[in-house]
DNA sequence: TATGAATGAGTGTTCATTCAT
DNA sequence: CATGAATGAACACTCATTCAT
């Protein structure tokens, strides 16, 4: 009855499966008994295995981003989102490590890492707002230009929150962790004195 | 060693190939015939397809190390080091990014996190020593400890290298490239004054 | 007749798939595209998708006897026949030639041999009618029964036509040619002399 | 043990199955299942499906020829060879009329026409050999030119013993038959007086 | 009549792995 | 140690047909 239904129902089983097997391994065959549906269907909806993935990207960050501006406050220091986007991006990334890891992959191979910087891209314009209003609140004074700089932190938040949830953390001590992001980050943002 | 050595011509062929297709599109058989061995002959040395591919993943980051090392000035300051680690860094990844990038999600996949951190060792444990020297020196005064800056600092320089070899860059002012890790990186070192 | 009547429309559109791609590889799917139908209305029109087959066979034969009578002229020979006969049906061929080898083929496995038969007996009738015309003057003094002798030359004259139109014709010398079919019949409706 | 056991048997079987469903709705599953082998020992001997319809041809015209030399005499006329050749054809043509039928469609569809003329070579070959002794002794006076003549002579027999084993023959009369088609020919071999 | 979303059995092909030599 | 023919389960994808609207 609903709009999208065999659509959702198949993005999410796709997800489903892919978390649990990786992309290879996880069969178009296993996605439609779970999703309930035909294996047909599944090329109603989408024209190949591949095609699903920008969809399932699509939605991953399209969460973060949401749970970023809720979690958001507008009178908040660029010190104070920094220390929100990390533990969204903790949060976030908890939950769906292994299907960020294969997406990486998945759309490495199939021409499109176009469509990857596409579905960032708004994240990125998000994060050079906050860093512009830093830069005219002192906070920012590195001299680093804000685009490279958005994706920098960007990609630190993310493979340190991914190691800390892919890696087996023996030792304590050397684990990367949200306090050392957050500081990590904070520092990266003033200048050095050469 | 030897230029009959069946194991190291696996592995060559194996690189060979799967730098060229990827982990899942690389067949034993293609490798098993650009190594000029039998199809069982790969089973006399591996367990399994996945077994080489920590073979695989030591070789780079030995080649990776042993090309900082040797670029690597003793007398150089902790700034001087992080230029050589960045310069090199981008060399490798230009050669290997296909490799790096299937052996990380090669290596999540197959029950082995614990190789890949095992690998990495003698590179944090190296940069780990430039740090504490820098601390030492005064030019490394940031908050965050040394093990986990020392795996962030490694993890940006990574992650910028493969997105700059492996992103189309449609806008050059927004790429990250050399510099822009450079000085990040060197912000980083330094306190901020909250 | 008109228009909007789905039924010829199918029909020809089935004609311009098949005639591209053969029976098995043209789809229900891209039928009832070209003809702008649902996939639905094909079953209305048609039990399956063989079901076709003999309307398009109908149709084609009746084109080439169309246009056969079209050319002929009452007062004709045999001669004059047969040369107008080989003239129209290495143009038709020319221009259905994929669609009557698959025809055959076509027809052949699904239980219509008769089809096939009852569709080509006005045309056998007409032929038939020719040769006894032509048997009465004296240029036909063959003693190939009437009825297998029709049969034969409009196996000839389809046959030739085919090879011509299918074939490569590396050698000039040794392809069949109109002129050399119809020296070929001309020669057997006179009798030999053992 | 033998050594083109697997080879001969694969097709063998694909011989059995494509004479009882045509080649598009034989499937390589039955074939294997048939030839007591495995799916991928198909590969082995085979690129693909379409690879095995030549290794058929070459095995049906090989058979068909060598039948017919062992049925020729050295001393016979040209009307003793027809006669020798109509009726091996019709023997062969009863036991393999439904792959002759899908040979055709099933060498017309992949590029290779030419290898349809190829294996057809030594028979149009042999049979111009027949034709021209038949000229120098006079049995054979036709302005046709011998290679097109040969073929069409081949294509009238063929297409005749197909249409007498794949037609239901509900009128005796009209049937085209063995007789007939010898006689048809031997009329075709004498010039026509106009 | 007409629709088109949904079906699911079926296809050709691949490939990691085994084992008799 | 080394071989390579043989395996067969698994894969992504197609398509004739159905049926609720």
């Amino acid at each position: 009855m609903s709009i999208d239904n065999k659509y959702e129902m198949i993005v999410n089983a796709s997800i489903k499966i892919m978390k649990a097997k990786g992309f290879d391994k996880a069969s178009v065959s296993q996605i439609v008994k779970e999703a309930g549906v035909a294996q047909g269907t599944f090329y109603l909806y989408f024209d190949s295995k591949n095609a699903v993935v920008p969809a399932i990207a699509k939605r991953i960050l399209n969460t973060l981003l949401a749970e970023i501006k809720k979690a958001h406050r507008q009178d908040a220091t660029i010190y104070d989102t920094i220390e929100t986007v990390v533990d969204v991006t903790f949060e976030i990334t908890k939950e769906y490590k292994e299907l960020i890891l294969f997406c990486y992959s998945g759309l490495a191979y199939y021409h499109s890492l176009e469509i990857w910087e596409e579905i960032y891209q708004p994240y990125y314009d998000w994060m050079e707002d906050q860093l512009n209003s830093a830069k005219e609140n002192g906070l920012c004074t590195t001299k680093v230009e804000i685009g490279p700089l958005a994706r920098m932190i960007i990609n630190v938040i993310e493979t340190s929150a991914e190691a800390f949830y892919l890696s087996n953390q023996r030792s304590k001590e050397t684990a990367i962790n949200k306090d050392q992001v957050v500081i990590f980050i904070k520092s990266a943002l003033t200048d050095y004195h050469s």
